[in-house]
DNA sequence: CCGCGTGATGTCAGTTCCTGACATGACCGT
DNA sequence: ACGGTCATGTCAGGAACTGACATCACGCGG
């Protein structure tokens, strides 16, 4: 029998997910998230920096996957290419997480903190790109331009998927974006 | 004779930038900002929502003359020629201000937190960047990717430019930067 | 010229976020 | 059996932010 129950870090997760749905973000303290998790607010803090990370926690893992793709994309492949290899690997990471990521979404969409904080993860990813690519051989000026305008892309769709029941690729609504955007020059 | 000082909001800001650069931001608390500009914490607070949008309260009327330069492109101008409209329209406001913005610029790659604010912001060009597209009849899957995708670019261009030394001309950065993009197909 | 509304500021009390320091006790390897 | 480790708990405190109410120069209508 463990001291305590196991799991805590997704005790509070669900914990945080389940009151800022209920009673939205800013009415929801620490401290009763970590009431409901059967933890105390310092734990809390242990195991997130702060109170809007508990929502973002599982994204970091992916720019490691990301920068890990490009590194193994082909060796002909130029700048476009071993975007879209990086881009592959969130996509492959994020299509089994439609469900949670879509109970995720409105609350964000609600609170201009947590929003602020999506970005910073997009922002991330972008940053691994652009030194995956550069590590590839790409010049500093066209791995900046590709990193920012591919994940760019990648968040238009990644809406459009968000918006969606689910049904769809999230690799086939990125290539149409991709399409979309290339045809008009 | 006034009862206090006149234009206390400007006097908060200046004081912020001074502290910020030489405590760092963590480092300073607010009432430390407030005091220094000869008001009160309480103040502080009544100017700015928080510690952060202290730093780019000027930042919001760009959204307005964003959507105005888009209103007022030519009739003819396709969804990247409108874009392009926009995106004059904030590098008009950005060039003048070049000494203040690279004043600002290292106290803000130094701290993710003020890192996320400044992304906020971009994404506030790109959201009314991609309403102004739809208010000109662009389909709302194609403005949002022309808006998403040219402020990214622009935000490559404007790294770059505040690494020189203001004599470069943003606009012209802007238009390299796009071009560049382009020949990759 | 007087009084009165307005608006920017001050004061104060309180909540919540977040952190550092130290204690506890089950688990694991030796 | 025993000592180390690791997740958690407890406690104290600083700093960010907010609501309620007070102050008092300024300007405007009477």
């Amino acid at each position: 029998m463990a001291r305590w129950e196991p799991d805590g870090r997704r005790r509070l997760q669900q914990a945080a997910v389940e009151l800022y749905a209920e009673r939205g973000f800013a009415e929801t303290t620490v401290a009763a998230v970590a009431e409901r998790a059967g933890l105390t607010e310092r734990t809390f803090f242990r195991h997130f920096a702060d109170k809007r990370e508990v929502l973002f926690g599982n994204e970091d893992a992916l720019t490691a996957q990301l920068a890990e793709a490009v590194a193994a994309a082909p060796a002909d492949a130029g700048p476009r290419a071993l975007a879209d290899h990086g881009l592959a690997a969130i996509v492959r990471a994020l299509q089994p997480r439609h469900a949670e990521l879509r109970r995720r979404e409105p609350i964000v969409a609600a609170h201009p903190e947590l929003r602020e904080r999506e970005l910073m993860k997009l922002a991330s990813w972008t940053a691994a790109l652009r030194t995956a690519l550069e590590d590839r051989g790409v010049t500093a000026r066209t791995a900046a331009l590709v990193a920012e305008t591919s994940v760019a892309v990648l968040n238009v769709a990644a809406q459009r998927w968000l918006g969606g029941d689910g049904g769809e690729d999230l690799a086939t609504l990125l290539a149409e974006d991709s399409a979309v955007l290339r045809e008009l020059g």
